[in-house]
Parts: C-alpha cells; sequence; structure tokens
RNA sequence: GGAGGGGUUCCCGAGUGGCUAAAGGGAUCAGACUGUAAAUCUGACGCGCGAGCUUCGGUGGUUCGAAUCCACCCCCCUCCA
C-alpha cells in the first residue's frame, strides 16, 4: 500500500471527531502508512439511522487518506445484542429476521465505501463467518480464558446494568463483548486489521478486542472513537415526531431526511457539518463566518441538508426532496401544475389515495395519518393548525371535494407549519 | 430452593378501597413570537361530537364500588443457599 498523504488524525481532530484513541502518538505514526482498519455495525433493524451515520462516514474519510476499510456487519453479535450503555435487557431477534437484516445492511453500508480502490478498496464481511463455526469449548478455553471477570464487570459501558436497581443483565449480553473482542482478534489474523474505529460507546468494547488480540497474536492493535452525537438543546439526536431517521429511502424519504437536516439548530449546524460532510474545515469556517457576518438566516443549514442528502440519497435524492420543499415551502400551492402535483408524488412526500369523496376532514387527518384520532383531528383544527391547499380549515365540519381539489384529485394537507401530506383521487 | 422488593398511561415516577383517566417531571404535538431556528409564553397529551367507554403485568374473586384488598399465574430485581 501506498503511504498517505493526508493526517487523518490530524483531520478528525479537527473535525471534532476524535472522541479517545489508544496510544496516540504511536498510532499515527503507524498511519504514516497505508493500514487495515474496521468498525463494526450490528443489524438491530433493516436499514442503519444517522446515528451510525458519524463512525460509516469516519470509515470512508479513513478510506479517502489511503487507508483499507472493512465494514463488519455483525450477523454474530446481532444475535447476542450489545448491552453498551443500554439500560435494560433487550428482547432477543430471530435468526432469520437478522440474517435478512444482515444482507440489507451489508449493501446498505457498501455505498458509502469505495470497492474499486485498488490497494485500499474496501471489504464488507460478516462475523458469523467465523463465530458459527467455533464450537463452546474452543471459544471458552481459547478465547475466554483471556478474559477476567474482574475486568469485565469494570466496564463503565456495562456499569448502569449491574449497578442500577431494577436493572440487570443475562450471561447472553455480558458475552457480547467476548465476541466482538475475539472479532478484532480475527480480523487482524485474516486482513492485518490493527484499527477498530466506533462511536465512543464502543470503547469498553474496542479495549477488549486489543487486549485480546496481544494475547491471542501477541500484536499491538489500536482503537479510535468517534463523539456519540449531541444536541445544544439536550434532546435525543436522530429523532424527529416521526419518528428515527434511517438511511434507507423506503423508511424516511430523501425529503424527511433533507427536511431534517435542514431543521438543524444553529447551535449544532456547524458541529454537524463537521461530522456529516466532506466540506473542508475551513470551507466550514468560512461558512460559519459569513452566516454571522450577514444576521440574517444562515446559509449553513441548507448546505448541510444538500451535502448529507447527497451523500445518503444521490444526487436524484437531493432534487426530489428539494424540488418537494420548494414547492411546499417558498411558494403558493396554487401555483402548483398538475405534473408537479404528480411528481410530489412521485419524488416521497407521504401521500395517500381517498376514496369516497366529500370526506370529512377529520376522516381525511386520521387516514394520512397526520392525526392519531379524531379527537386529535379536531384540535388541531381548533387550533388553527391544518390546511388544505394552503386554505385554513375553520371548522370539522368541513370537506374534501371534488370542487376544492387541485386539478379535480389533489389535496395537499398541511397539518402544523411543517407537516404536509398529499392527498389523491383517481 | 429460601427470604424480601417490584411490574402504573411514550419514559421516569406518585398513588394503597370511592374526591383518580389516575399527582409531578421529562419527551412529544399545536398556537403566539420567529428564520421551516433557539429561547419564552399558552394550550393539548387513553378513546368518543357527546352521554359515556376502556386502562394501572395476567386470570379469577371480595365489595354498592378496586390501580388500590384476596387467590393463583407470568416477568424483573436484591440477598441467602
Amino acid at each position: 500500500m501506498t503511504a498517505t498523504s493526508i493526517d487523518i488524525i490530524e483531520d478528525l481532530q479537527s473535525r471534532g471527531l476524535l472522541s479517545q484513541m489508544t496510544s496516540g502518538e504511536e498510532l499515527k505514526s503507524v498511519l504514516g502508512q497505508g493500514r487495515t482498519l474496521y468498525c463494526g455495525f450490528d443489524p438491530t433493524a433493516e436499514s442503519l439511522h444517522i446515528g451510525s451515520l458519524v463512525p460509516l462516514l469516519t470509515l470512508r474519510r479513513f478510506q479517502n487518506a489511503g487507508h483499507k476499510p472493512i465494514a463488519l456487519v455483525g450477523g454474530a453479535t446481532g444475535l447476542i445484542g450489545d448491552p453498551s450503555f443500554k439500560a435494560s435487557e433487550r428482547q432477543l431477534n430471530s435468526t432469520e429476521i437478522v440474517e435478512f437484516w444482515v444482507q440489507r445492511l451489508q449493501s446498505q453500508v457498501s455505498q458509502f465505501l469505495d470497492f474499486d480502490a485498488g490497494d485500499n478498496a474496501a471489504v464488507v464481511v460478516n462475523n458469523l463467518d467465523w463465530v458459527k463455526s467455533t464450537n463452546v469449548l474452543d471459544f471458552l478455553r481459547d478465547v475466554g480464558k483471556h478474559f477476567s471477570v474482574n475486568a469485565m464487570i469494570q466496564k463503565e459501558s456495562v456499569k448502569q446494568r449491574l449497578d442500577r436497581e431494577g436493572a440487570g443483565i443475562s450471561f447472553t449480553e455480558f458475552t457480547y463483548m467476548i465476541l466482538q473482542s475475539y472479532d478484532f482478534a480475527e480480523l487482524y489474523k485474516r486482513h492485518n486489521c490493527i484499527l477498530q474505529i466506533g462511536g465512543s460507546d464502543q470503547w469498553g468494547n474496542i479495549t477488549g478486542g486489543i487486549d485480546l488480540t496481544r494475547r491471542m497474536h501477541r500484536a499491538q492493535v489500536y482503537g479510535l472513537t468517534t463523539p456519540l452525537v449531541t444536541k445544544a438543546d439536550g434532546q435525543k439526536f436522530g429523532k424527529t415526531e416521526t419518528g428515527t431517521i434511517w438511511l434507507d429511502s423506503k423508511k424516511t424519504s430523501p425529503y424527511a431526511f433533507y427536511q431534517f437536516w435542514l431543521n438543524a439548530a444553529d447551535a449544532d449546524v456547524y458541529t454537524f457539518l463537521r461530522y456529516f460532510t466532506f466540506l473542508s474545515v475551513s470551507d466550514i469556517k468560512e461558512i460559519e463566518a459569513a452566516d454571522q457576518a450577514s444576521q440574517a438566516k444562515p446559509e449553513a443549514q441548507g448546505i448541510l441538508a444538500k451535502e448529507v442528502t447527497r451523500l445518503v440519497h444521490g444526487d436524484e435524492g437531493l432534487s426530489a426532496a428539494q424540488r418537494i420543499s420548494a414547492a411546499l415551502f417558498s411558494g403558493e400551492l396554487g401555483e402548483l401544475s398538475e405534473a408537479d402535483c404528480e411528481q410530489l408524488r412521485l419524488d416521497g412526500l407521504p401521500s395517500t389515495k381517498v376514496e369516497n369523496l366529500p370526506k370529512g376532514i377529520v376522516d381525511a387527518l386520521v387516514e394520512t395519518g397526520l392525526a392519531k384520532s379524531n379527537k386529535m383531528a379536531r384540535e388541531f383544527i381548533s387550533n388553527n393548525a391544518v390546511s388544505v391547499n394552503g386554505q385554513r380549515v375553520e371548522s370539522d365540519a368541513q370537506t374534501l371535494n371534488i370542487e376544492s381539489a387541485l386539478f379535480g384529485r389533489y389535496f395537499v394537507l398541511k397539518r402544523g407549519k411543517k407537516l404536509f401530506h398529499l392527498a389523491y383521487t383517481n
């Protein structure tokens, strides 16, 4: 492998992406030439969400710097469940489901890495490949013997499960750390992988792997973690009213995804630009300075939304998201053409087919999911929070009917300031 | 196996026979103000237009009336063996 020109550690540091690392100076010099590193992603759902984006993009940053990234999808660890900083024991998922999720994650993860990069082309692996052939006795004798339970229960990541009244941890989840550690040792053996990265909640598991690799293979390997993303107001990052922001466009449309980033708080947006885009730190500083000088609405959110949406959903997803956003937020809905309406639907604006017009507005809100119950629908209406085709709904007796539809078949329903839904008939 | 503690509405957590759809906090949603921010204020937050109905791990029971009492069952935690 070729020597690298970029000091990746320096870059991560300047972006605020470096939470912890082992033997800093030594790791820095080790990374002076192209190395192999890995990051694990467990199948806990059919898609990753934006929480996984930081380590995923960090993997890519390493690749851009000339290193060889391995994305590990945890077909084995996903069957066990990582207890790290989890308040309570989790339900086990069936092997079929986990297997299905593994396939989904493998292709999802792949879109962020370069597999045609020659020496440092990316690799995707599944830890089930080496775990499934291990038998219990060998595992306990060869791997388990290297772990001290005394040390394991000291780990911060499981402490609350051990200390907290009312909590607990099964042997299954307690063993998770050993499995993940074994992955690192195995990847060292198979791919000469010398670095594991992950979110800072993975620190305990990563150091476990470093210890195990030293003991099993007498080799020095390293660990590095990225910070967990937090919001300035203390709220949980990555959730909205509509739920988790997923990377899969079927679960979170490019439009919703774009909107999520567009709504980033001023206090967070420059940090997010560093975390979630490949814009240089100096460019980001310029954006920040310009925003501060302008006194007007900052540009940063728009740039963030554009960059991240393009990264995850490509140019096509981005332009669809921008088209919808422009139509709904900047113009008069009345100016939409019939083709525009159809395009909104194709672009992924949530939409529902309604039948049996005229339909009461309360029913329509519930059917489209804009209100959870009739009661809520009425409350929204009485709060003046609902509009149809740009016209405020004044009474819950109002109906959707052909005469008021755009082009005889479209209704743009709006609840609150930002939530839109397209209802249509044939 | 023994002893004790516990399972309440999205989360935390009060509530030990009627005044309780169930305190309080958080989260969330809406409105006002704004920049599709933040902060702040106001309101909502089981279902029902309503009379009312359905909830407090499960199933039965006591009672005019139960989240609250009794029985059995399930799950969790702590200590002992």
